[in-house]
DNA sequence: CTTATATATTTCAAGCTTGAATTAAAATGC
DNA sequence: GCATTTTAATTCAAGCTTGAAATATATAAG
């Protein structure tokens, strides 16, 4: 199998065949993310927002100050607020005041929120691994390698 | 380049790489839809869901229905009703009723939709090709036939 | 026929998200 | 020091989206 070669297809061919992929991109994703948000809903009683939130926190034991998580999250300031308060409200996370910088607080999980995302992410673990199922490890391998190269490309048109 | 047996990954390995493409996949298509969703406010002035609803009756110059675009776009019916009244304000879109069944309408774009319609796609495309610049037709083409085969899934788990 | 069920669309209240304005504190420049 | 600019977070009004209820019509069953 030799690689087809870049040329065979004419500019205005790639840049058609780029606008398909990235339809297919958008409607893959967007089906997956509404199965995700529909079996959160319906099993686990939760919304993407506050499991994405809780996500993010998991993987920074030290805590996030709340710039940092919408800046993670792509998501407004005001936001993460809103999501955070509800979260601190149930006992989930908490604000710890930075020292030598009065405005800012590190947000973290709580022992009770981090047993509760612990319970979450592992249920949802299944869900995608059920939902990628017909993806072997080449397909993933190849799929990730572009993904990253994609990553990089945005980060430059920046 | 033998292709990987699926056998050297563990379950709980597959599993672990799915999540990890999942994330990626979902980190990729919200930065380029936000990208998208930044160009066309700022630069053309319109908004995505009016994008999307002008997309999908561009490829139907006969027509659909309220509930087809709904299904396609995969948003709520009373959404499509308030984008649709605003199109067909502006006299970008049209409601013509279907005969033999008063219940419904048929909506098309406007000639006038037409054109504006045109004008932004074109540049939308130009705004994807540069995004997507960095994959080549071997790219395109693997990431393509995954994500197709990842379409098909979704169809399974109904 | 007529009742029941299904389909097409709209309306609307509730919740989510954004972006701009605000408040407060820190960092920088003179 | 003092004024200016930057940074962190919150508040809030406006717009978007949903899901459920309402309305109207069509189809199916008896």
């Amino acid at each position: 199998m030799t690689p087809t070669p870049e040329t065979e297809l004419t500019p205005e061919q790639l840049s058609k065949a780029r606008l398909r992929l990235w339809l297919k991109l958008l409607r893959a994703s967007g089906r997956i993310e509404d199965e995700v948000r529909r079996r959160l809903r319906s099993d686990l009683d939760w919304t993407l927002p506050r499991f994405d939130v809780m996500s993010v926190l998991a993987r920074q034991p030290e805590g996030m100050k709340m710039n940092e998580i919408s800046k993670k999250l792509r998501v407004s300031n005001g936001n993460i607020t809103g999501i955070v308060d509800k979260l601190t409200e149930e006992g989930l996370t908490l604000r710890v005041p930075v020292p030598g910088d009065r405005r800012a607080h590190k947000v973290c999980l709580t022992p009770k929120g981090e047993d509760v995302f612990a319970e979450h992410a592992a249920i949802h673990e299944g869900w995608i691994n059920g939902i990628l199922g017909g993806l072997n490890s080449d397909d993933i391998e190849g799929m990730i390698r572009r993904l990253d190269q994609l990553d990089l490309t945005l980060d430059e048109g920046r």
